[in-house]
DNA sequence: CAAACGATTGAGCATACGTTCACGTAAGGA
DNA sequence: TCCTTACGTGAACGTATGCTCAATCGTTTG
């Protein structure tokens, strides 16, 4: 009963077999993490919330959160390389919005169930 | 068209505060995003995606993750903090299992949709 | 063309975070 | 009683994170 992989004594082999069958592959945890990574910061979250309710450009982003466009636009930076929103130009304005159902959906069951 | 509350130019006034109504208060934000928050990283993810096979004690843990029980104590102790998960004591081994049916659920929910 | 504007980007900076390390505590066994 | 074991905690340390600031790009307008 003793000397795993790195000095940590084992006390019940079986339940942690039980508990490696069902974790899933390095790659997935990493995804999953990496998106409610992106989630659990206020003002990603808040951009998110105001994108579910309509498209927005990033000066009014910035107003509706009183922060600095410069701070949204790192932020949206984010989003963007995981496919969370999208954006669209129209002449110097560039509007965002939502690009990612999967994660939407997950935005609300989070709000409705924590919030 | 110009100067909101922090020399930000607005665009579209109806759209923000569209948007604005639809916003949570700083509580139940904070709150979300503090969950989520403790769900982006995969060290307590993978806690918990353990715990919700079975109940596991630290060591086990430390084990089944390739930790030192040390990193595994802190991170439940931020998990116990939010009660999202509890402890039972049997003699000097302290059993962890999840607490919080909502964050549960959550957590099921991330795995189904992004993972 | 030049000036103004919305947006983006990189550097810098302060803070937050996660792990390690050393130590302390409580429980059990020799 | 003394030693081991399971766990917890605080300090330290390296890294990651989020914002600011200044500069830049592309587009529009005078």
């Amino acid at each position: 009963m003793k000397q795993d992989s790195c000095q940590v004594t084992v006390i019940d082999r079986k339940r942690i077999e039980l508990a490696r069958k069902q974790m899933p592959g390095a790659e997935v945890l990493e995804n999953v993490s990496e998106v409610l990574k992106l989630l659990g910061d206020t003002t990603r979250l808040r951009i998110l919330l105001a994108l579910a309710t309509t498209e927005l450009c990033v000066c009014d982003l910035a107003a509706l959160l009183e922060m600095t466009s410069s701070a949204i636009s790192h932020q949206l930076r984010l989003l963007r390389a995981r496919g969370i929103v999208k954006y669209r130009k129209e002449g110097k304005i560039v509007y965002y919005s939502l690009d990612d159902p999967q994660v939407q959906s997950l935005i609300k069951v989070s709000m409705d169930q924590i919030g």
